[in-house]
DNA sequence: GCGCCCATGTAACTAGTTACATGATTCA
DNA sequence: TGAATCATGTAACTAGTTACATGGGCGC
């Protein structure tokens, strides 16, 4: 392959759950995989039709009474092939950009003050995210996609993933939120 | 300001520390917050060139024996106002992509080794990024930058959050690979 | 009647990466 | 002599976001 778009497979991954829309697509990864990934309408409706001149998906119109039709896009042997060979290529480095974290690294320009809110607002979203996690967890526990047995929990792998991360975060804050504290005191 | 770009306050930021070429910043950032931002000559040389036009930088040119001369570039007071203006503003949601996450996500359509094999890389990265961190930190206590007194130390609680980031991806990785090991154990 | 959800899509834009070009110096 | 570092920059590209347009159904 030529060059790598990884939203292609992560919607041709998703369809390997279960066939769905561009819609049901968008909805099924703010559910599930949110918290470390995310997909937007203007990226997935061309890379669906994308896939499809590929032929890594086939599409079907699914016409409703009372609603609109949907595309129903359904993955291929082809793209089955491209999303396991993907999945056995080299893990991309991550590239991480913390905008809180370029804010606090310039903090010495600024009131203490205006980085405490920064590091609360920042450990109160953590703490929100946190309890989404768990509303995710439900989701996938209560959804019997069949799953093939006798294979790691890799949904749950995921989420542990989150929960950790997201523990770290508050822990960080609360640190940080102490010693911000404690400078503003002497400050005074 | 009709729209964000954070590089811009990146670079400024750099700046406010003190006066630098494109290529010393390049080499500052990649000495100091690498391991949560991230800039390439390709974008630094054009912004440069517009927060130069925008008045927030002034550019002068420093010529060398014996090596090529360099555009030098200082942060303007307007500059430090808008860079300030921006440490106040609110810190955009972080949007993270997690590539290790999206192929675990999808490992029951593989081999469980394959799975495997990921996250021991994951976690060998971690620990290599972890070691660099300590450089990092070595360079920042040694560079001494008459930063303000009485402020806190910004770098190092950015520094720390590197530490407990990569600590707790070490640790999801040891819980991950005793999982997906147990699995495998079982399959045979 | 209003707002929300369902559903698809495009256009315009911003952001960021990669590859390339140039040319000098230093060091092995 | 060849590789690495210093130093700046552009062009072409990929990726991703935002805003907009459309239109029906449902609940309050």
């Amino acid at each position: 392959m030529a060059h790598i778009n990884t939203t292609q497979y992560a919607l041709l991954g998703m369809l390997s759950y279960m066939p769905m829309s561009g819609y049901d697509l968008k909805k099924f990864i703010d559910q599930s995989i949110s918290f470390f990934w995310s997909e937007n309408y203007g990226h997935i409706y061309p890379v669906l039709k994308k896939l499809e001149q590929e032929k890594f998906v086939t599409k079907r119109v699914e016409h409703n009474q009372g609603k609109p039709s949907k595309n129903i896009y359904s993955i291929t042997q082809e793209g089955l092939s491209v999303l396991t060979d993907w999945l056995a290529a080299p893990v991309q480095k991550e590239i991480y950009r913390l905008e809180i974290l370029l804010k606090l690294f310039f903090g010495y320009l600024t009131e203490t003050g205006t980085m405490i809110e920064k590091v609360a607002v920042h450990k109160k979203t953590a703490e929100k995210t946190l309890r989404e996690l768990l509303d995710i967890e439900n989701h996938i526990n209560t959804q019997h996609h069949d799953l093939p047995k006798n294979k790691p929990p890799y949904q749950l792998l995921c989420l542990n993933y989150g929960k950790h991360f997201y523990n770290m975060v508050i822990k960080w804050c609360d640190e940080t939120l102490g010693i911000l504290q404690a400078a503003k005191n002497n400050q005074q």
